[in-house]
DNA sequence: AGGCGCCTAAATGCATGCCATTTCGCCAAT
DNA sequence: ATTGGCGAAATGGCATGCATTTAGGCGCCT
């Protein structure tokens, strides 16, 4: 004897079903703000202004607030006092222990997924790394900045560990800047190719140990590419990206 | 409307500190609700409901609102559409994920604190240890419960890893209500001191892929622990720790 | 008698307004 | 001329009120 009525017909239960998506407004607003500091349209040090940005996407500024709080929660934002927010800058030490995270996550991800991929993302996969090719084979940056992450997303989705794609995501929010701009390195791009390959490889032919080895080692480059990255910091459109402190 | 002029090359010359007291509301709250998520008060799948936290804090709805938006954020609550949100809530699978990623990081953070670690948090490291060790000699179960986090987060500290840290910490919150009831596992107590000491030593003498490969080893033997947990779940306090399926 | 639909109460979502604090420009004093 | 302090403007922080949506109960129709 449930306590519980029946459902009505014309409703359908939410609370089962897991995952609701959001329509709110802050959720909107929220997803906004990371696309654009994805797209590198918003940068790193940029004062968020709580009034200026209920403006721009047209709702009030208690939306906002709620948004800024989720990125602040999130790390994406960093605090700065009493006067406001400002997207999350790191220090060069500050990214290089990120990527050291990011390398560390990345290499669970391609482990799970060795063992854990479908039929059906194992087609994904291949065609992310296929898209991954094509932009290289044209020189397209921006295709290619696109496709890589799509390829990461696909190792993530593989894992099949929720946990991990949520911290996933939210590192590379945050280091998305920096690794955008590394990929604009000259003869980054296409050294990735045949890393993304042993990746793929490994998870293809369910080795879990090698997918997770190689992906450390995959991404442990992209630290290596910093350095060569830092010499063009201060003389080029990155100047600021930085935080001054060491 | 007003036209803001000052859209780039904002300079941030004033005080860095990086690390700003959050004096806010909100902050206060979000740190109580993280708190008695930690000590168990407050326990996954609880609902949250915004009037009577606000009640209860003594605060209005809004700090109440940005502090729910950020554990929400945290992955510490998860909306459930309009009706609020809830403490989040594992299936085993999910924990067992989680539990996954826990031990890659804290892997990363005993490797990473055994090359940098401090002379004084060297000091810290072994007081922590021993206050462990005391905590089992006493039978005391919330004493070892408190030490244990100290262990952890000292090694944490000594990373000198500040995202590793950041996200360690949301990590541990998470999972924290389940890690505690396996600590109250008979056996689980004892058992995690030899290998506290072996990720000590490794550390103290600087051993990094020592220290890595112990603290893996440790956090995996929580995972085991697990299997023999749940078999306590179904008929004790702990119903309702998990989610039903997903 | 049982199921379907409306209705009401309550909780969330959002907007607005006021207050506290910080900031920056201006004036005066040294 | 430089510096210190004072004040106005701006900005974030919080409270409250209203709109919207949902859950649950009661009555009506079949």
């Amino acid at each position: 004897m449930s306590q519980r009525t029946a459902q009505r017909g014309r409703r359908l239960d939410l609370s089962e079903a897991g995952i609701v998506e959001d329509t709110s407004l802050a959720g909107d607003v929220a997803r906004r703000l990371e696309e654009d500091i994805l797209q590198g349209t918003i940068r790193p040090g940029q004062r968020l202004d709580e009034r200026e940005l209920s403006e721009r996407y047209g709702v009030s500024r208690t939306p906002v607030r709620e948004a800024l709080q989720r990125l602040s929660a999130s790390g994406l934002a960093s605090a700065r006092g009493r006067q406001g927010l400002q997207v999350a800058q790191f220090s060069v030490a500050d990214l290089l222990d990120a990527l050291s995270v990011v390398a560390s996550l990345e290499a669970l991800a391609a482990s799970q997924a060795a063992r854990r991929i479908t039929q059906e993302q194992r087609a994904v996969l291949e065609a992310a790394h296929a898209a991954c090719g094509a932009a290289i084979a044209e020189g397209d940056y921006d295709a290619f900045y696109t496709a890589n992450i799509g390829f990461h997303d696909a190792i993530a989705s593989a894992s099949h560990n929720r946990v991990l794609q949520d911290e996933l995501r939210r590192l590379s929010v945050k280091t998305a800047p920096y690794r955008r701009a590394i990929t604009f390195q000259p003869g980054r791009m296409p050294q990735s190719q045949p890393e993304h390959a042993a990746v793929l490889a490994a998870i293809l032919r369910n080795d879990a140990a090698a997918a997770g080895e190689r992906m450390a080692h995959h991404v442990s480059l992209l630290s290596e590419g910093i350095a060569d990255f830092l010499h063009f910091v201060r003389s080029s459109e990155h100047a600021g990206l930085f935080k001054d402190e060491a």
